[in-house]
DNA sequence: TTGCTTGCAAAAGGTTTGCATTAAG
DNA sequence: CTTAATGCAAACCTTTTGCAAGCAA
């Protein structure tokens, strides 16, 4: 499963004319395999021996190709990134900033929505939902 | 209109214990004044005299509220802000960073939906569509 | 070869913090 | 009165930038 992620990515890189760096593919294999939804500075650690510039370089070129995407959960200052390999949300704890997977709702109509709405030709589409995770209702109970 | 607008912020401050003071009047008469989804930069510009602290405190404070949301543009470094009075979404250019209301799409079913589906208690909801505004269009059309 | 990428360090700049002063309730 | 909020400046820290050296294609 994550050999054809990892494929699907080299070729999208490939086709765009990007070369196949060995930083570029650490930092792809990395976001495949992780689902903790890694920082930046996540990734300097967890990538070892490569500097914040080239993982920025890198997640800048794989988010305009849309294979990862940015998300902002409101708790740290810092920003979060995720393979995007299959269409999901993102639901985010407002108390510690845990950030979980969602896909059961239809976003499908929402594109269309929005460009018959407003005109725009749209590109993309970013869901976060707010709440607290059921860790933190426990400890509120108290 | 607005005035609903700004008696509703009001009633919701004192709710929530907090002192209905000069600086926080002229940010909240600004923010359900505009259209702009500014920076907290140009708030500061427009709203005289405050230093920016007071301006990002009281944002946070509209922010938990409930009255005011973020939106990241992904094309300056800065945070938008946001009066939000009725329910609405936005699309973001990804060109030239101009933000548009939008409202004709039915999340009414996402909290609902994410609670099932994660057992996190949903407090909010963020939407951001992203695209080329019909100007970036034209201008690369040519 | 040759031009994109890396790697390092330094800079940038939006946002936060500390604290004395002020004023709302 | 009392305590929260303001105002100012300095600090913070994530992210960006510049450029020489390295390496895919």
């Amino acid at each position: 499963m994550e050999n054809k992620d990892l494929t699907l990515v080299v070729n999208t890189l490939k086709e765009h004319g990007y070369k196949l760096t060995s930083p570029r593919k650490q930092i792809v294999e990395y976001m495949i395999s992780t689902h903790s939804h890694p920082t930046a500075e996540m990734i300097h650690r967890e990538v070892k021996n490569l500097p914040v510039s080239t993982i920025y370089n890198t997640l800048e070129i794989l988010i305009k190709l849309h294979l990862v995407i940015e998300i902002d959960n409101k708790n740290d200052d810092k920003t979060h990134y995720d393979y995007f390999g299959t269409p999901h949300y993102h639901v985010v704890c407002t108390n510690c900033g845990k950030i979980v997977d969602a896909e059961q709702f239809d976003f499908s109509k929402l594109p269309e929505s929005a460009e018959k709405e407003t005109g725009y030709q749209v590109t993309g589409v970013s869901i976060e939902v707010f709440g607290l995770c059921p860790d933190c209702q426990k400890l509120k109970d108290k």
